[in-house]
DNA sequence: AGCACGCCGACT
DNA sequence: GTCGGCGTGCTC
């Protein structure tokens, strides 16, 4: 087996393949499949995953790995399996899925230097440049007015060598240990060596007589008030010696949490944790639906199964959406299961993640917490993956590999036997399709833990609060109920429900909406710079003082931004005191944390924010909710938004009356008959999802249909419209009978970074040879896309039409 | 993708 | 000549 394949760090559709490599002896034994290794691949230098290792090779010309650039593989078989089941289905690239499955600090990052060969004699600029070294960094001749024509002569000539070079970004947390280098009687002897004088010297040694097991230098140094001098003597005479010592980096301190026990579970909960418990005892296969309404104890239920997944020395992996990976969640885990936990989202550092990876790789904990990624925990012995919040879109990722991770769970979950349960108070009709039809298994939670009621819902018409002589956008009854709310010193949790929160700019004179230059997108403004930037290029100018268009002074910025909702709440109700919430306030590292506690220590009346303050926030004292305008997400063009609105009212709902108070919600809205808010307000999911399935029938969107969406920019408008028109045509002519190809259709935002985007959309029911179809279409279009720098992007199932 | 190589026109 | 631009083809 001298044969390494190796899937190589090259981002392009022609290198999709494993190339193979002789495998030099000095590596023979040590090399195993998984691992990341240095080849050579033209005339520059790469790393790559070793995917198998073969005694033959059909290529005769092979060259030999460079370097082996792990001691275990950071791979398991597995996960190179799933990799690349994962890039075969979303239509990428091996080496795309592959990196997505590890963290960022293990992608390789390259650098070129330039190397004087010895005694030769450079030409006038090159000897220049070198000035003397014999190493000069490529980019300091990139930056040098030296045209490329003489490095190319002094190459030739032999004078100079071009050196690839592949750098790991790993850097490993260290800390200076000092431990005695001798016995104690020896160190005794010596003490009474050390004249009088030197006194910090002898009580460092005193120090060690009396204690034998290393310590950290800072710490030492620290407790006998002292610094590095003094040690530096007893270091030279062998009596102490010094090493470094890797530390981990621990985000979370896991002594500072409070020990839980398992709680006591409610009928429903043990009938819902039964079969559960019963597929993990008998390493059995199957999704498990768990539809609890908000307080229902889904945690709870967790924790149980995980349990029993440790005591069969298993591991389990459960996902949390970002946004509700909040301390409170990482708390309930780290309370029951200690060190056992590994956290995994966003908000850690590069570092931080590599560090809570090694936890999992190294099988130092038996469950991981995390964010879509965490997926790809490269456990050994799986026997529980857990879904929390199923029906979030932050499951499925934005770019490549457009994954959703409920599909890699249930494949991973295939392979190692074991349940997955996904669970959520408002599942995607599509999970909750596959239950009623049998394919996962359905369990329900419709009670409360603590047995209270749902806190009462009331809709308040907007149109009649306009009629009626009240302009602002607080109903008289929800400004009544707040001011009650406050004077018995409740607290209330206000939602604006919008995405982007962006507020755009116009004039009232003319109607002028400024727009990006380079995208087909409104501006946002930004009021702290006094700036209007865009969201999807880096563009950004200066607020002008009158319209560009009329030249009008009255140009104002508009949207119900958060910004203005506080502005406003401070006129309606002066004397709350305001938390809010948004992406500008959340922006820092702990800025998010910071502010929950504010507010649960009773620091601010009023918690005002954006679609993250919904998620899995528990505060005894709020009893108030009130939603601004629930229908905004309705207008959006996505055929999931009736969906999406159903959802984020019964989540914020959920948010009142959950401990002894009871809870009171007030939905603002312009359309109090539209059947996802009516229906949120009386918590009736069962008929939403008759309602909703109806809609999804009738325009063949899923769960009848299944969706994939194709995206061609350019910077031509007819190129793109041409393109898309007969990449259309091509589908036609190949697909079922019952399969619908739309298009070209402009995208959402029709233009963005001066590109315009056209999309053709594909809904079908069955249809096993699409990913061909597709990919044969891609090759097709080689040309074009190289050379004429169109894009096609495609994304199979997706959330965003965008 | 990123690089070398080779061809070609333009300009000292 | 020789500099730089661009098109082509290859990477185990």
């Amino acid at each position: 087996m001298k044969i390494a394949k190796v899937i190589v760090d090259v981002q392009a559709k022609e290198i999709n393949q494993t190339f193979d490599y002789l495998i030099p002896d000095k590596f023979m034994d040590i090399l195993s499949v998984g691992m990341r290794v240095v080849v050579p691949f033209g005339p520059r230098k790469i790393s790559g995953f070793v995917v198998g290792r073969v005694a033959e090779s059909s290529f005769n010309q092979l060259k030999e790995i460079i370097d082996v650039l792990d001691i275990t593989p950071v791979l398991t078989s597995e996960l190179l399996d799933l990799g690349k089941w994962v890039a075969e289905n979303t239509l990428t690239l091996y080496i795309t899925a592959y990196q997505a499955m590890l963290p960022q600090v293990l992608k390789s990052q390259y650098k070129k230097e330039l190397i004087k060969s010895k005694d030769a004699e450079l030409s006038m600029g090159l000897e220049h440049l070198f000035a003397g070294r014999d190493v000069v960094a490529f980019e300091e001749f990139e930056h040098s007015e030296i045209p490329y024509s003489q490095l190319q002569k002094d190459i030739q000539a032999g004078n100079v060598s071009v050196n690839y070079l592949v750098k790991s970004k790993i850097t490993k947390k260290q800390r200076t240990m000092i431990r005695p280098a001798k016995e104690v009687h020896f160190l005794e002897e010596a003490y009474i060596e050390i004249p009088n004088n030197a006194k910090k010297q002898r009580e460092l040694l005193k120090y060690f007589i009396q204690h034998q097991e290393p310590i950290e230098q800072k710490k030492l140094l620290q407790t006998l008030n002292t610094t590095r001098s003094t040690i530096k003597p007893l270091l030279d005479k062998f009596l102490l010696e010094t090493y470094k010592e890797e530390v981990f980096r621990n985000p979370y301190d896991d002594d500072s949490f409070e020990k839980t026990t398992p709680l006591e579970l409610t009928e429903q909960q043990k009938e819902a944790i039964t079969p559960v418990k019963q597929y993990i005892a008998n390493n059995e296969h199957q999704v498990v639906l768990l539809h609890g309404i908000t307080g229902s104890g889904k945690t709870e239920v967790y924790l149980q199964a995980i349990q029993d997944v440790i005591h069969k020395g298993k591991e389990a992996i459960v996902l949390v959406p970002e946004i509700a990976l909040t301390p409170q969640m990482v708390k309930r885990f780290k309370g029951r299961f200690g060190a056992n936990v590994a956290v995994l989202h966003s908000a850690l550092s590069n570092g931080e993640k590599y560090d809570e990876w090694r936890k999992i790789h190294r099988k130092e904990v038996k469950v991981v917490v995390g964010a879509r990624s965490a997926i790809f925990a490269p456990f050994e012995n799986i026997g529980i993956i857990i879904i929390d919040e199923e029906h979030e879109t932050t499951y499925k990722q934005e770019d490549q590999p457009r994954y959703h991770a409920r599909d890699v769970a249930i494949k991973r979950g295939e392979y190692y036997n074991c349940p997955v349960v996904l669970g959520s108070a408002t599942p995607t009709l599509e999970s909750y399709a596959r239950a009623q039809k049998g394919v996962y298994q359905l369990a329900t939670l419709n009670k409360r833990t603590n047995n209270q009621p749902m806190p009462d819902v009331s809709i308040v018409d907007m149109r009649e609060e306009l009629h009626a002589g009240n302009r602002t956008m607080f109903s008289r009854e929800l400004k009544e109920k707040m001011e009650q709310a406050i004077q018995r010193g409740e607290q209330i949790v206000l939602l604006l429900n919008r995405r982007g929160y962006s507020t755009f700019v116009m004039c009232r004179d003319c109607g002028h909406v400024t727009e990006c230059p380079h995208c087909d997108i409104a501006l946002t403004y930004h009021k702290k710079s006094n700036q209007l930037k865009c969201h999807y290029c880096s563009y950004e100018e200066r607020m002008p003082s009158e319209c560009p268009s009329c030249t009008s002074d009255l140009i104002r910025y508009f949207g119900t931004g958060t910004q203005r909702v506080e502005e406003a709440l401070t006129q309606v109700l002066p004397e709350a005191r305001v938390i809010r919430m948004d992406v500008d306030t959340t922006r820092r590292k702990g800025a998010h944390e910071k502010l929950l506690k504010q507010f649960s220590d009773k620091q601010a009346d009023i918690l005002l924010g954006t679609q993250m303050i919904a998620k899995g926030l528990d505060f005894e004292n709020v009893t108030l909710v009130g939603v601004l305008t629930a229908d905004s997400m309705l207008h959006i063009p996505d055929f999931r938004s009736s969906e999406k609105t159903f959802q984020l009212l019964t989540q914020v709902s959920g948010r009142a009356g959950r401990h002894k108070l009871t809870g009171e919600v007030i939905v603002q809205t312009y359309t109090p008959d539209h059947y996802s808010i009516e229906l949120a307000s009386r918590y009736d999911y069962n008929q939403f999802f008759q309602q909703e399935m109806k809609m999804r029938k009738t325009f063949h969107y899923p769960p009848y249909y299944y969706l994939a969406l194709i995206t061609v920019s350019h910077q031509n408008h007819v190129k793109v419209v041409q393109v898309t028109q007969q990449i259309v045509q091509q589908l036609l002519t190949c697909v079922e009978r019952n399969t619908v190809v739309l298009g070209p259709t402009p995208s959402p935002i029709a233009r963005m970074k001066d590109r315009y985007r056209y999309q053709c959309m594909i809904k079908y029911r069955n249809e096993p040879q699409l990913r061909t179809y597709i990919r044969k279409i891609l090759d097709q279009y080689r040309d074009e896309i190289r050379k004429e720098d169109v894009l096609i992007t495609v994304d199979m199932q997706p959330y965003h039409l965008m």
